[in-house]
DNA sequence: GTATCTAGATAGTGCTACTATCTGTTGACG
DNA sequence: CGTCAACAGATAGTAGCACTATCTAGATAC
């Protein structure tokens, strides 16, 4: 397969394939000549993966290469390859967070433990948790880390089919790539679904108020 | 207030500030003199608001100001001021999706039928959540709409309660603060939880079978 | 046999979100 | 009263990111 062949089938401009092939997220072709390169269906499938991770899991370019070299990388045991897109999705948390970040953070990590969850201590997401938990208290939401409860009993229950399912596969390169398609777009896909319920729960009650109780709000 | 008394509690620098102002996303403070202006609490709130779109839900400068002119303008309905947060989040799809999107979108139509959700028409949620499934099934996950049923009953649980503390709020403006921080942040948390698990049971399952069965993956 | 395609290298582009500098006041302090 | 940092407002500049365009020299397809 030439490179405006690959280019028609995967959707992806010649230029961005040579760049994604610079940027070392792409393998080269199997060369023939000087000039001369032959692509196959794996080329095909790397590139939908890559335009996975960066249109719906926007992940920068670096994170999607470290991502990529886990992936590649046979030493590299599943739960490791996985972990190193899970820290490409969040941004590192700085080293002096603000006082009410740091207090959130305690009880994350209070929470974590009561759940038995064991996080790698550097991983960002416990960061970011506790950061959204308070910015909502700046604006007076009452939260408490129990709130999370049933979302994380359910989160679970999902992980657990999840990882099953990836690992369940033949070989490890498949499981390791089915573990990040199915990290980054089941989450976008859940958000989806969490937006619309909000839109529609919100235009129902705002038709309800507007005809029965004439309520301008 | 003066400017540097407002970066100072903001945590937002001053030439940031002016930016924010020339952008319009920040009003200006009371002018005093030609070169003297007063800032209160009121423009504390707002910038904390504004960074909370930008760092944690993401959204560039000019959703930002789409979302927060709906805030301002106290002529938009709720409802419809929080519709301009969501279309700030997701971009808005292309006129010619591909032939797998496309059809995944007639399922995810059918399916908001059923669910009985009024969204409104050009909302981009639902070209995202269709795209999300074509991915998916790129990469042969056998994913059918129904799937989602039970996220999206949890998920429409929680906007009810939601979309009724908003509501329950005392004046309009602070009720579309409320709902654009809830979306906002707590699809932010949840997704975070989400990690949170996948990478818990991640580790524990690698364990469990690093140990007891012997097998490197 | 010539028009098109190719790999590889280098340089340039468009966008975003700031950041820096400048100008002409102004208030605060000693 | 002086002076000096801080101010508002305007303009210009920057850094990072994800491409995109151009060029060269060689290969291929008709």
């Amino acid at each position: 397969m030439k490179v405006s062949e690959l280019s028609a089938q995967s959707g992806v401009s010649v230029a961005t394939i040579k760049f994604y092939l610079r940027e070392g997220l792409l393998h080269a072709g199997l060369q023939t000549a000087a000039n001369q390169a032959d692509y196959d269906g794996g080329h095909v499938r790397r590139l939908r993966l890559i335009r996975a991770l960066i249109d719906i899991g926007e992940l920068p370019i670096a994170a999607v290469r470290a991502a990529l070299t886990a992936v590649d990388d046979e030493s590299t045991s599943l739960h490791d390859a996985f972990g190193a897109v899970m820290h490409g999705l969040d941004t590192v948390p700085p080293d002096d967070p603000a006082p009410d970040i740091a207090a959130a953070r305690r009880e994350v990590d209070a929470w974590l433990q009561r759940r038995r969850w064991k996080i790698e201590p550097d991983a960002p997401a416990p960061h970011a948790l506790a950061s959204a938990v308070a910015i909502l208290r700046q604006f007076d939401f009452p939260v408490a880390l129990a709130h999370f409860d049933e979302a994380a009993a359910s989160a679970e229950r999902s992980a657990e089919f999840e990882v099953g399912y990836a690992r369940g596969m033949a070989d490890r390169a498949a499981a390791v790539e089915t573990m990040l398609i199915g990290t980054v777009v089941f989450e976008r896909a859940l958000a989806e679904i969490r937006r619309l319920a909000l839109e529609a729960v919100s235009a129902r009650i705002e038709r309800q108020q507007g005809s029965g109780r004439r309520r301008r709000v």
